[in-house]
DNA sequence: AAATCGTAAATCGCCGACGATTTACGATTG
DNA sequence: CAATCGTAAATCGTCGGCGATTTACGATTT
């Protein structure tokens, strides 16, 4: 009856999808996805706690996957955990919102000066293709698109460079950067401004130099951490 | 009779040391930490399957706590947790540590690049002593003496900076980074030319010149990389 | 003898429960 | 009435156990 009768699954099974999807994905994996995608959306807010009980029983599990998924988040920056109270949603304060900032910038700086002299014309093509986006939604105001296709340009970047623990670590800081708040204060001239600055690191990469390609990488991010979160704080 | 009974700990009570150390620390942070040791010392090495149940017993503890820390550890990158067929110490490959080693060489940079401008002369100083102490190591061939203090210089260094979170990511790096074989071919030349190099980074700092601070530094992983693991793998 | 198959042991994922700790809240006291 | 105290509820940390999956290994077949 069940499908595990036949195991001639010599041409991969067209219907396996589903079946593989809870074959190797444990509740614990199911559990921390549930709880980033709540982060993500805003259900969970920085300093919320999370209820361990409540959370398994909502999701229809016991506490068990809860607790290993929050001991992975906590490795991961989204979630601090203590002893005998409990796990809360991590707060980053200024201090530690300009120091991820500065993290992103050093990435992303380095992965420019890796990128430059190697970068092919195909890539420069990408990159200038998702400016051009950028700079359509800058035109229409549209922040949440101006937004995503922010984060893909950067992240199509970094992916260039082919280390993927420079994009996996780059990733994690911006994650953990979206739990500091007040990081909506983008004006529409801010984005025009910004999408400027792309063009000139698409420049300085397209005419593979490395050190100029870095500074100006290194500087788009920390001007955004002085826009986010002022030195006087 | 118990010790909860006068709760005059005004004055910080002086034998409280061995059950704070019990009491704000849970069986899993114990068991991390016990995992932690035993990958740093070699007692697991990599790609070592870590048996839940005999660790547990082993350790006095039930499964939970073993596998709570698991979780953590899959988080920062020391263990990989397969689905269904448990947890084992990561494995390393060529890339991935030629990767790492990119990761620290940008952070490493970039800390000397925000260093070199604000450093004091006692920060100077702290360093310069540093890197005597490795000289006389160097002198005397000792490795495991000179490893140490490299470490102490560069974890020195970080926290100068005062971005505790570029010192936190960059020691996760180098730990992880101990999971890869075969970096015990230091040759006594190699440390007093390290060890040079050493010198002429803290000279660049010394003369607040945060671009030939980061060049530097970042040369110098970058040139312990291309040592370490060969570019032709 | 090599390969295949089937069964038993080992191990993992998950659950429910119990004691310990923390928190909530009303009673007591000054 | 405010502050303190004590008790009850809520929550966490930990444990042992059960079914499901994987692995080990001997029997069977070619």
């Amino acid at each position: 009856m069940t499908a595990t009768e036949t195991a001639t699954d010599a041409p991969p099974h067209p219907a396996a999808a589903a079946l593989r999807e809870r074959r190797d994905v444990s509740l614990t994996i199911l559990v921390r996805r549930e709880i980033e995608r709540s982060i993500e959306t805003g259900e969970l807010k920085a300093g919320d706690w999370i209820n361990e009980a409540l959370l398994a029983s909502r999701l229809g599990v016991s506490r068990g996957p809860v607790r290993e998924a929050c001991r992975g988040l906590e490795q991961s920056g989204l979630v601090k955990v203590v002893v005998n109270r409990g796990a809360f949603v991590r707060e980053i304060g200024a201090q530690d919102a300009r120091h991820l900032y500065e993290l992103r910038a050093a990435l992303f700086g380095f992965a420019g000066f890796q990128l430059a002299p190697i970068v092919t014309d195909d890539q420069i093509a990408a990159l200038r293709a998702l400016h051009d986006a950028m700079e359509t939604a800058s035109a229409d105001t549209d922040l949440d698109t101006y937004y995503g296709i922010n984060l893909k340009f950067h992240a199509t970047l970094l992916a260039f460079t082919g280390n993927d623990r420079l994009a996996a670590a780059y990733s994690g800081f911006v994650r953990e950067l979206h739990l500091f708040r007040r990081r909506a204060l983008v004006s529409p001239g801010r984005m025009t401004a910004s999408n400027a600055e792309h063009a000139r690191i698409i420049d300085a990469l397209a005419a593979h130099d490395p050190d100029l390609a870095r500074s100006r990488m290194e500087a788009h991010v920390l001007d955004a951490r002085d826009r986010v979160v002022p030195p006087t704080t």
